[in-house]
DNA sequence: TTTT
DNA sequence: TTTT
C-alpha cells in the first residue's frame, strides 16, 4: 500500500500551532500550489490549489518556529480525511496531508532573518521526523 | 511548484464511467488504502483511508474496461478540492485526485481473466496519459 | 533536500543476502522496470531498465524470506553511488538505490504460497524499516 | 511499472548544453543532495551525493538559459543506465536521470537578475516538459 | 490566503 | 563541484 502526496508551494498565512491535551505541539498550515498553462487560445491560465497540512510534534515546533506567510516549503505526507459535525449538526468532511517529512525551500517571509539568514532552521533545514 | 498524489489501493467498488456533454469519457475510482502497525500496547491497528480518484479520455476508458472492484492499481495525480451545493443549498467540498498515470497491478477481481491472465490491458499496463 | 527513488518492477532474480561484520542482514535486489511506448513508425518498443537495490536489517531479512525471482514489488529509496577498485586496479562506480521502504505486490514466484497465499509477508505486506 | 527520480538540490558548476546532430537541445547538470544526521556518538555528519541529470529538448534550453553554479531545483525523472568504453577499451557503466520535469526553485546564483530577479524563467518556473 |  |  502507498498513500504518499508531495507538495511544493507557499503558505497562505502564518501557522497555527496549538497543543494536544498531551502536551504535544500540532501545526497546520494553508498551503498553495499553483499551476499554469496556456488554454487553446493560447491564454495563460493559472490555477491555485490550496492544502491542509497537519504537523505534529518535532515538525510542529520547527514549522511554527521557522515558517510564516510566504514561506515556501516542501512537504511529503499522507492523505487523510476525516469526518466532524458543524454548528447546524450537519456531517462534514475534510480532506488533510499528514506530514511526515518537510524542506524549507525559501527565504521569503522568514521570521528571523538576523539569526539565520534565510529562514532555515540552525542546523538541519530537513526533517525526517 | 509541485502537486503530486501516489497510491497503491484495491478498488472498493467497479468503476463508474460517464461521458462529458462533448463525448469525452470520465471514470471515478474509490481506492483504499490501508496502513497497519502496532500501537504502545503491541496491538495490531489497521486504518483504512478511501481515496475518489477522476481518470479522463483514454485513462478513463482502460479503467473501465480493464478495472473492476477489488483491482489493485498504482495510481499517481493531483490533489484538487472543488465546492458544490448539496440539495438542502449547502456548500460543500469534495478532494480528489485526478489521475495523471496508471498501472494496473492486480489479478484480483480481473474482468476478463480469459483474454489476459493476469487482468491486464493486453499490451501496455501503464497509462502515462 | 530530496533524494528519493521509487520504483515498481520484478525481480530479475532470487535476492542475495548477506551478513555485515556486526551480524546485521543485507540484501541485494536485482529489479527491472521496463517501458513500453511506440515509435515514430508506429512499431511497439520496450527498453528494460535494471536496477540494483540494497536493503538492511529487518527489510534485508523479510525480501530474503518472502521475495523471489519474479516477484513484484514496489521500492523506495535513495540513490547511492559509491567508488571501488576492480581486479585490475580500475577505478569503477556504482549507483545503487538504498532502500527505505518495500511493499510485495506480486503473487509469482512467491516462496512459501502454502502459508500465505499470495507471496505476502504474514501479517503486514508494507515496511516503512 | 514505475521508475522514478525526484531530487532537490543544488547545482555544482554550471549547465553543459551542446545539440544533437538533427539540432536539439541536450543539456547536463551535476546535481548535489546532501544529508545530514547525527551519529551514535551524536557527531553532526554530512554526506553528499552527486547525480548527473540529462535534459532535452525545451527543458535543455531552459536549463542552460536559467541554471547556473549553485541554482537549487527540483527535478523528476527516470533512472537509465547506460554502456560505454573509456579510453582504454575498457567497458564502463553510468548512471544517469533522464529528466522529466523540473522547477526553478532557488536564487542563488541567478545569471540575470537583472530581467528576472530571481532567475527564474520570465513566465514559468516550472516545466512539465 | 501564497507565489511567479 | 553545490548548499546549509
Amino acid at each position: 500500500m502507498l498513500n504518499k502526496v508531495q507538495l511544493i508551494g507557499h503558505l497562505g498565512r502564518d501557522p497555527e500551532q496549538r497543543q494536544t491535551k498531551d502536551g504535544n505541539a500540532v501545526t497546520t498550515l494553508s498551503l498553495a500550489t499553483s499551476e499554469r498553462w496556456k488554454d487553446q487560445a493560447g491564454q495563460r491560465q493559472e490555477r491555485t490549489e490550496w492544502h491542509r497540512i497537519v504537523l505534529f510534534n518535532r515538525s510542529a515546533e520547527v514549522a511554527g518556529q521557522y515558517l510564516t506567510k510566504g514561506s515556501r516549503v516542501y512537504l511529503e505526507g499522507r492523505l487523510q480525511t476525516r469526518q466532524w459535525q458543524d454548528q447546524a449538526g450537519q456531517e462534514r468532511t475534510t480532506t488533510e496531508i499528514i506530514a511526515e517529512r518537510m524542506t524549507m525551500l525559501g527565504n521569503k517571509g522568514a521570521k528571523d532573518a538576523g539569526s539565520s539568514p534565510n529562514g532555515a532552521a540552525p542546523f538541519d533545514d530537513e526533517l525526517p521526523f
